[in-house]
RNA sequence: UCCGGGUUGGGGUAGUGGUUAUCCUUCAGCCUUGUGGAGGCUGAGACGCGGGUUCGAUUCUCGCACCCGGACCCA
């Protein structure tokens, strides 16, 4: 008996009927607002991440070298790929491009709750608009997919912020401030210690009394931005402030901004990201990770050898992932099992017939079974039971011998003959209360 | 990489340095060769892996693997 792998996970039929139905959820709403599917590979050459991201991606690839003597690497998340994609057609890709699509994702890391080593994400990437509308367009479809699966906005919030307030609000300070740092360091606040998170704002280039005004200007513009414009007389911070607000006023006219706190001490850790960015939590707390993130990526294209495209996105785990635990604590986990239409029971020397009736019902949509065990009438019965179906057809020679078929319902027990000439008939889906 | 807690049939569990390892459930078959959800009977199925201590280890001990949770990091 061999063992899977640390942090892969099988998913058995009864598992993954929920997942489908939460993937479907999400899917259909990114149709719903015209995101085209694309699929990708899952191996990439290992460059596309060591040349540009910083050592903590690096550390978590499942790379490896191929038998050419490539340096390959499983893809540890979408972004990258679609990049290079949009990079490799630009110019003949009509604007703005929509994409998504839910595809697995490998990243070497410590096993835990929520996270795994191979993990599925539904990704949906906006290229081509800098406007607001396209940021409120992905946060809209996040919002939307939280709610078609049954959760209300009490259940989850999007902590949102902008990576170009935080930076032009460092630049304001008279120091020489390493901008990255800082964030990285905005981004631990939540988990370290006061003294601890001044102190790596000091080391980003800030003296301690400036990390204390920075930091006190944050929690203000949580509550009204206008005390960040009112600091610092710079241009660059009031037109990223007014990108915010002009993110949220959008947000607002889709029907999601109610979703959407101010939270500039959300920082997310990779570098790429340059504009609006946003984490969703679960409100009540249960959850403690993050669900989900993402936010504006404007210089990637560029930076993949493109012309300079503006673009945005959203990464949503759907299985392996933290999605699954915010739903079963709000209650929200599709409850559907596997069930069956139909049951063909055969008795004797039968096949043909049942194979007719199978056939039949399956050309107008259903799930059929019959037996293909060779099993006792008692023993069918007990399967067709197990597999929820709904309607069982006996087939038996007995039957037959009068030119009829029983038809069962399985819920109520009632049953009734049926010519067989008769059945499936016309109609669509043929069940007991049609002939009883 | 670090810190806790775990690992006994498919699932859930009891127990023990020494005969055939407990119970529930599950699965298969039968009671009932044409009727599932109830009951009865029969059967299948387990001490994570490796080393050490010991006459003897599932039990004690060490290492490893895996699982659960946490730190770090992230989604």
């Amino acid at each position: 008996m061999y063992e899977g792998l640390k942090g892969f996970t099988d998913f058995y039929p009864d598992e993954m009927a929920p997942l489908r139905e939460v993937i479907d959820t999400i899917e259909d709403t990114a149709r719903a607002y015209g995101f085209r599917e694309t699929s990708t590979p899952a191996l990439e050459p290992a460059e596309m991440w060591t040349d540009k991201s910083g050592e903590d991606i690096v550390d978590e690839l499942y790379d490896f070298e191929d038998r050419g003597g490539r340096h390959v690497t499983l893809t540890p998340e979408l972004t990258p790929t679609v990049a290079r994609m949009v990079v490799a057609k630009q110019q003949a890709l009509s604007k703005p491009i929509k994409w998504f699509s839910t595809r697995p994702f490998w990243r070497y890391e410590q096993v835990q709750q929520g996270r795994y080593r191979e993990l599925y994400q539904t990704n949906a990437d906006i290229f081509g608009s800098s406007e607001p509308d396209a940021d409120a367009e992905v946060l809209a479809f996040a919002a939307d997919s939280l709610t078609n699966l049954g959760l209300d906005g009490s259940e989850f919030e999007f902590r949102v912020s902008h990576r170009d307030i935080l930076g032009e609000l460092l630049r304001s300070f008279d120091a020489d401030v390493d901008t990255t740092a800082a964030i990285r360091a905005v981004d631990k606040r939540a988990k370290v210690e006061d003294e601890e998170y001044l102190g790596l704002l000091s080391d980003a280039g800030l003296s301690y009394d400036q990390a204390r005004e920075f930091d006190d200007l944050l929690v203000a513009g949580d509550d009204d931005l206008s005390a960040l414009t009112d600091f610092a007389d710079s241009e660059e911070l009031a037109a990223a402030v007014e990108n915010l607000e002009n993110v949220l006023a959008a947000a607002e006219d889709f029907g999601v901004r109610q979703y959407c706190d101010v939270s500039l001490t959300t920082a997310r850790g990779l570098d790429y990201y340059t504009g609006v960015v946003f984490e969703c939590f679960d409100a009540s707390g249960e959850v403690s990770r993050s669900i989900f993130g993402g936010g504006r990526y404007d210089h990637l294209i560029e930076e993949f050898g493109g012309q300079s495209t503006p673009a945005v996105g959203v990464g949503i785990g759907v299985m392996n992932s933290t999605l699954p635990l915010l739903l079963q604590v709000h209650d929200a986990w599709p409850g559907e099992g596997i069930s069956t239409d139909y049951y063909v029971l055969q008795v004797g020397d039968v096949r043909s017939v049942a194979s007719r009736i199978s056939r039949e019902l399956r050309e107008r949509g259903h799930v059929v079974e019959t037996d293909v065990s060779g099993r006792s009438f008692g023993g069918q019965m007990n399967y067709a039971d197990s597999i929820d179906a709904e309607t069982v057809v006996i087939v038996g020679e007995r039957d037959l011998e009068n030119d009829e078929v029983t038809i069962k319902d399985m819920k109520s027990g009632e049953q009734t003959n049926v010519p067989v000439d008769e059945f499936p008939g016309e109609s669509d889906r043929p069940t007991y209360d049609e002939f009883a």
